[in-house]
RNA sequence: GGUGCGGUAGCCAAGCGGUUAGGCACUGGAUUGCAAAUCCAUGAACAUCGGUUCGAGUCCGAUCCGCACCUCCA
């Protein structure tokens, strides 16, 4: 009956029970927009939509803020190198990432923060974080956050700091930390930085990425919030750096939950250009997949597990949503215009696995089983005893208010041009008249144009080809 | 070294103590002029080795294998 959700804090499954009533605050973290994203980060994406989605089914009231990273290292980066401004340069990004969001069928959040629209905001709470003793500036005029500080670090990614390995990754020369594993607020002005530069108390300089984050959902939806989501990459350091930065501030807790989707792999190992195996939305739309079908595939595995991509994957999926158009077809056929009645048997029990499912962290391979043997068995019963018209309506609705939820139940619209209907024609005289050679040459074109004909004892039925 | 996540039928993927998960693919049949769709039928599984239990993919222990993270990657 309640909605539990994996929370990466407690590592354990609790109830969705908001701070303010019936109101979900949530914060994910979006893209930085220096490059067209990844289908890895589509994963994330989709997952947040999935759950957002659901929490509307739920009966809560959703405020989703998702923020743009438009200041860090690589589009500094990339922009000089185009020898374009920040804001045009990202500008671009900006807009492929809402375009491959609306392919995607992913709902808009209520609020898309960009990271230089908030630099007073950011540059205030570093403020707070210096008068309360955990922040301070270095020789090179950078300021970083002391962990020492905090007595919390560490919890959300259960990090134990003596057991810290000093990673490859960290630099050796930086030796104006206090110790290591500080990480920056501010990052003082260099060359490197071109134009792209703000003033503060510090000096010239840029804000470091975690305080990013801080600033815009604390702005945004309050200190204390419900749910921040990400990949199981951000826990440490951002969102534990995140932790430090909001609670040390504030002294209240940040966001309640935390949730983290596994990684997207191909062929079992983690995207990347080395390997080849990279790929952005708009690469797999030009092979000729649908948004619908990737949505499926994003979809379909649980978001804590690590989904491994396959183009097989797509084609499997193909004939999935095929199956779902098909069912969904004939019970339109069925329904006509007629005003939904009480679900038939085979339909009762469908919204009531499907909630429970999800409500189980929103295990959504079971939400799927309800779905698909409710088809299975509306087909048999369509086959047989058809259902009522009102009947079949009531179905319609509840396929609607899954959809809501999943969002891949509704096939494009199909319109049917002039051609392709005098092709129809042709073909139902030629069958009149037992030309079957003419019948399958006609068939063989409707194909040509992307449609499949069916021959029913109701007479012929048109179905849209995928691709 | 530390911290996680995994190894389920040809492929994908739930279940986590006791009656068929589901999807895709395959096979036989019904139906069809042939198809398509649909239905019916059929098969196939829990990495290995021990243990607990009346009963274990499901709990415990060990082993093997894969993946990821450990300072700015969703």
């Amino acid at each position: 009956m309640a909605f539990r959700i994996y929370n990466t804090m407690s590592r354990t499954k609790e109830e969705l029970v908001p701070l303010d009533g019936k109101h979900v605050r949530m914060y994910t973290c979006g893209p930085t927009v220096y490059n067209y994203a990844h289908i890895g980060n589509f994963r994330a994406y989709m997952f947040e939509d999935l759950l957002r989605r659901y929490i509307k089914f739920c009966g809560f009231e959703v405020t989703q803020v998702q923020n743009l990273t438009d200041v860090d290292d690589k589009t500094i980066r990339s922009s000089i190198e185009q020898g374009l401004p920040l804001k045009t340069y990202t500008k671009k990004y900006i807009e492929a990432f809402f375009d491959d969001l609306a392919k995607l069928n992913i709902e808009p959040a209520e609020h898309y923060p960009a990271a230089t629209d908030y630099i007073p905001e950011m540059i205030r709470l570093i403020e707070t974080l210096f008068e309360k003793g955990y922040a301070y500036k270095s020789d090179d005029g950078s300021v970083y956050y002391s962990i020492d500080k905090f007595a919390g670090y560490g919890k959300l990614a259960h990090l134990d700091r003596d057991g810290m390995q000093a990673g490859a990754r960290v630099a050796q020369d930086e030796y104006d930390k206090e110790n290591a594993a500080d990480f920056a607020l501010w990052k003082a002005y260099v060359p490197e930085d071109g134009d792209v530069f703000w003033d503060s108390p510090w000096g010239r300089g840029r804000p470091g990425w975690h305080i990013e984050c801080s600033a815009m959902s604390m702005k945004l939806l309050g200190e204390s919030f419900d749910i921040h989501t990400g990949g199981v990459d951000n826990i440490f350091p951002h969102h534990e750096d995140e932790i430090a930065q909001s609670e040390g501030a504030t002294g209240k807790p940040y966001s309640t939950y935390w949730m983290h989707c596994g990684y997207l792999v191909v062929d079992g190992k983690k995207m990347s250009k080395s390997l080849g195996n990279f790929y952005t939305l708009r690469q797999i739309l030009d092979m000729g997949y649908t948004g619908r079908e990737v949505r499926y595939e994003l979809l379909s595995s649980h978001y804590r597990q690590s989904l491994n991509f396959a183009f097989k994957s797509l084609d499997a999926n193909r004939s999935a949503l095929k199956r779902l158009d098909e069912f969904y077809a004939s019970l339109a056929e069925i329904a006509g215009s007629a005003e939904a009645g009480s679900l038939p048997e085979w339909a009762a029990d469908t919204r009531a696995r499907f909630t429970e499912a999800m409500d189980d962290d929103m295990n959504i391979s079971g939400a799927m089983a309800a779905l698909f043997d409710m088809v299975h068995a509306g087909n048999k019963a369509m086959a047989g005893k058809a259902p009522s018209a009102e009947e079949a309506a009531a179905v319609q609705s509840l396929w609607k208010e899954l959809d809501s939820v999943l969002g891949i139940l509704t096939p494009e619209e199909e319109t049917i041009s002039s051609e392709v209907t005098e092709l129809l024609e042709a073909r139902a005289t030629a069958r009149a008249e037992k030309n079957w050679a003419e019948s399958d040459r006609i068939r063989d074109a409707l194909a040509e144009l992307g449609w499949t004909v069916k021959d029913t004892p109701e007479g012929p039925k048109l179905r849209k080809l995928q691709r």
